[in-house]
DNA sequence: TCTCGTATTGAACGCTGGACCAATAAGGAG
DNA sequence: CTCCTTATTGGTCCAGCGTTCAATACGAGA
């Protein structure tokens, strides 16, 4: 009765992606591990051959999740924009955009992150995500600071950083929840209106 | 053998107490019925007896969460702040305190905001929840705005107040998730320093 | 072609959770 | 005191879960 065989890499890839499917459209409450194998078109013991429990089988998936998730980079086009407070701004809009764009990723991420309150290895990799995100921040951050050092005499580029951050989370919390009633444009503008005024030569 | 009876409405707030102390440890994935009658010394059936199902326990236990948490109010020595953008800072800061005062009715908050997800009684409540804290922040946000509305020619009430949650709720999801490595002062003076330069005459 | 390791299956087990219910005690009304 | 309503109990039922396992089929190497 066995099916074909396949390799150990491709089957843990379809397993997960089917495991993906499933979380990211009933969230992790109904991730079990016979709708993952019904999905995937395998029976229920084959999951369990390759991921040795569901734990594991958890956790590689927030491991995939966070690997394909496109990480914060300076794409060219950024990165010549002039006014390093500008380029802050369109890092941001550009992840904003991202919220929209793949929304049932981002749920399954917050997901997870609340899943990390009470889930110790789960934790661990959420604390390590927001870091690395954070960490990607940092260096746009501090050439903002650097060129204006009297206006933020007493801001680290850690803080600036992590407000960075901030914008971007909370405006997922609101729009996750009522993506209908969020308005990107005036979260958007309503930010450019708070800092934009700050770079003395930007044009918004 | 039945105990002594109680009137309905302490019996269903003793189990509500309960309910929390329990989601509030565990989180809602590890809330069951069973769980709750114990903490409340109570048999399981009783629980189904006032709370006719699970989910109407959970939602009973939602509208309990939103109900006793503070809601978002100018208290006078806030409101007697001249600076309308002061004023802003002020109310950020007492709530950004809040978070590191009560860290697990926040997670629990969060907990239900991700089942809201895939819960749809969850989600309108918790829509209306963030609508009507966003809604706290408008008329605070109106008077930023026609202190300079030059400056803020673009930038309607609205916008600035959801810039608002969103620092708070941004603040959060990094700081619930990892509380020992978040500074909450970076946080705030990074804050400042992009928003405090905007008012004329304020005094950081 | 034969064989051996292993990927694969489907059924079975044990457990936990929500829900249900007959029996029972409690307390107020008459 | 008696009766009647109902809050309360503990046990039971059943569905669904993660996990295990003997049986089985596949495919590479000899």
């Amino acid at each position: 009765m066995p099916g074909s065989k396949a390799s150990e890499e491709a089957r843990r890839k379809q397993i997960l992606r089917a495991a993906y499917d499933v979380a990211s459209r009933k969230g992790l409450a109904g991730l079990t591990v016979r709708h993952v194998a019904a999905k995937a078109d395998l029976s229920t013991g084959l999951v369990l051959f390759h991921f040795k429990s569901k734990e594991h089988l958890v956790i590689a998936l927030l491991d995939y999740v966070l690997e394909t998730t496109t990480v914060l980079h300076l794409t060219e086009d950024i990165a010549s924009i002039p006014s390093p407070l500008d380029r802050l701004l369109a890092l941001l809009v550009r992840e904003m955009n991202r919220l929209s764009a793949e929304p049932r990723r981002i749920r399954l991420f917050f997901d997870f992150w609340a899943q990390g309150f009470t889930h110790p290895l789960i934790r661990v990799r959420m604390q390590a995500e927001i870091d690395r995100y954070r960490e990607a921040f940092r260096p746009i951050a501090a050439e903002v600071l650097a060129a204006e050092p009297d206006r933020f005499s007493h801001v680290t580029a850690e803080g600036l950083a992590a407000v960075a951050v901030g914008f971007i989370k909370g405006c997922a919390v609101q729009s996750m929840i009522d993506p209908k009633n969020f308005d990107f444009d005036e979260y958007l503008s309503a930010m450019q209106g708070l800092v934009g005024q700050l770079a003395p030569g930007a044009a918004v």
